[in-house]
DNA sequence: TGGGCATATATGGGCGTCAATGGGATTGCC
DNA sequence: GGCAATCCCATTGACGCCCATATATGCCCA
């Protein structure tokens, strides 16, 4: 994976009247360069937060659970989030998507959205939902484990 | 490494009206010598300033994220600081630097920048804050712990 | 050693392109 | 037929790319 290849940094962009956001072009482009064509969408497993990536996350979740003991509470748990708490979205010709209502309930999302870089995948948080956590966990870093 | 491969002392330079500064020619070349194309830079963890150094140290910070559980808080922490809150920076033809709204929100940089040779990489300040913390260092420096 | 020239550095600004956004028109679905 | 999603086009502001200028820096030579 090139250096460029990475979702990185993380920029603000508005919902329009129609209830559109524009993916910032940096992460259009890692998308692009990745062949990217459909977005699956879940909710984030630790932070209020909606995580997008392309299809290849989602059958890495299906590896993963498929180490699991298939009648165990965790495999059902885990593919309850990740088979019915996601979704497939896609960009229109501007490079926009559509937020849907979970969306809005999950992240607290009204009418801006913060996109967050988070390496192979991006995330879409409520603004101040997103500044507070990245202060929080500056201070709580160098905690002792 | 060279004893020139380094980046060593500061120099402070202006902001123009598009929000553009010149990296000092020093540390260009430095960046030159190292190969170094495009830039990543993140906020310190110490100090309210903005590191800048190349790639390298970026896959440094993942690979300490990998020897974590994927799914841990901690990890999810790390990266929200090393992805969320890096961005990769390149150069304008004249080797300077666009000054985006986050690193003036962080650094409290309004119109001048010091830059400051750190070594390995080197950091972005607020002229006034870069004297009295370098002040501040100068008095405590061998104090016992 | 000092003057003067050559060059690089820091800075300023024009201009074209692209990203982000807004909104009309059309299509599909209930 | 009405609502909403999609397609298409327009606008504006930011950014990248280019060239210009002044000042500082180093260099050469007397």
């Amino acid at each position: 994976m090139g250096v460029a290849d990475r979702f990185l940094s993380n920029a603000t962009n508005k919902i329009d009247a129609k209830g559109r956001v524009s993916v910032p072009s940096v992460f259009r482009s890692v998308l692009a360069r990745n062949g990217t064509q459909e977005l699956y969408a879940y909710q984030d497993f630790i932070f209020p937060a909606i995580s997008m990536a392309g299809a290849e996350i989602l059958e890495r979740f299906e590896r993963q659970i498929a180490t699991l003991d298939p009648f165990s509470e965790e495999a059902n748990r885990m593919s309850l989030l990740v088979h019915g708490g996601g979704i497939f979205m896609k960009l229109d010709a501007e490079g926009r998507l559509q937020i849907p209502d979970f969306v809005r309930d999950f992240t607290g999302i009204a009418d801006r959205v913060t996109f967050a870089g988070r390496g192979d995948h991006f995330q879409l948080w409520e603004p101040a939902a997103f500044e507070e956590m990245q202060a929080r966990a500056r201070r709580e870093r160098m905690r002792p484990a």
